[in-house]
DNA sequence: CAAAATATGGAGGTCATCTCCACTTGTCAA
DNA sequence: TTGACAAGTGGAGATGACCTCCATATTTTG
């Protein structure tokens, strides 16, 4: 898997090129408005070479998104040897906010091709969500955490906060909603009966036809 | 504004067959897999006739979005009404979760629609906030919720879930975040010192060039 | 009922996406 | 080094979705 059959040397530079204007494309957020054809002009390369090494708009994301990901694990991973559990946690989180303020095109861009559905950004993904898992887990097990919800719910927290990066406030807005996981995750508060299943049967309470 | 001229008679009926058969494919959730010539015939129309109605894609979401705004905004109200303020923060909250369920595909395509950024949604996104930031503000007012993290964050919260809507095991997931934000609102559990300020003046905190 | 106003629909123009292949560049054995 | 084979290139052009335009049809009004 991930097979790495070894590429010839201008394909190998020209495969770099790309990367490098995407991630730059990317960065200036003006991705989905540059017809795709352009972009292979821009990175200096001919559209069939684009094709070739990219077949898609989504590949040449998920291109970009892998080294990101892995970053932000190494992070993590780092984050869960030195600090005590909980504190990772909300360190690693706030430092998402933080990464994502200084890199509002990516994280626009990659919200984007999220609710777009491509699915392509999937694995790349699901490492993120293992190390935010991880992070959640040690804390649950040193006590400090609750364990009635899961590390998917955190993740859907910070997706809805990189898919709103638009908004005004938005830095402000998204550090509330880390701060609302993180009191929201800490062991129950004198253990009152508000129990999150009561809900379990009911399928659609709104009102709504 | 909003001027209501008066509509032709074939005309609004036109108007009623598009938005009835949109609302049918919003919730198949293959609006964005469905040539736009074709949802004219699908509709029983010309195309000219779809394109005079609604200039684009987002503009017919943007209409079949308003009567759902409406039907929450009015049911956040009535909750308003009836019950503790915390209590109907709670329950309106559940309750866009179970309706969400409810409309998979619905839910799909606005949180599609709110990430490609077109902005024509803006207008209704901003009543269900103004809904959501009512029901927060009476919660404050009670002494029930804390009065340092805004609406907005909630909003956030609420746009993850819904673009996160094909995770396996959503329903349990987005059950867990309304948990994590109501016990996360909840007014602050023995005054413990973590600020949610500390970090206000850090960009980029995560090591990340 | 006739004329004026309003709306229709689908044929065809426009433009981004992607394919295909004649040509260039890199690699390797002798 | 050289020649020959493999690997890669790039851009011209096919494809097909989106949207416009206007001759025709329907509604409303005087």
């Amino acid at each position: 898997m991930t097979t790495d059959k070894p590429l010839r040397a201008d394909a190998q530079r020209n495969r770099e090129a790309l990367l490098a204007k995407a991630r730059e494309v990317f960065d200036a957020g003006g991705f989905f408005d540059l017809r795709f054809d352009d972009f292979a002009r821009l990175a200096g390369v001919g559209t069939g070479t684009l094709y070739r090494h990219f077949p898609t708009r989504e590949a040449l994301a998920e291109a970009v998104y892998h080294e990101e990901v892995a970053t932000l694990c190494d992070r993590a991973r780092q984050l869960q040897a030195t600090l005590p559990a909980e504190e990772a946690l909300a360190t690693f989180l706030r430092g998402m906010v933080g990464h994502m303020d200084a890199h509002q095109g990516l994280a626009r861009t990659l919200a984007t091709l999220m609710a777009t559905g491509s699915g392509a950004l999937a694995e790349g993904s699901r490492a993120l969500e293992q190390a935010v898992t991880d992070l959640v887990a040690a804390a649950v097990k040193d006590g400090a955490v609750r364990d009635d919800v899961g590390a998917g719910a955190v993740m859907m927290a910070l997706h809805g906060i990189g898919a709103a990066h638009d908004r005004t406030g938005w830095r402000a807005e998204a550090d509330g909603v880390i701060t609302l996981v993180l009191d929201g995750l800490r062991r129950s508060h004198s253990g009152d009966g508000q129990r999150e299943h009561e809900q379990e049967s009911v399928v659609d309470q709104s009102g709504v036809p």
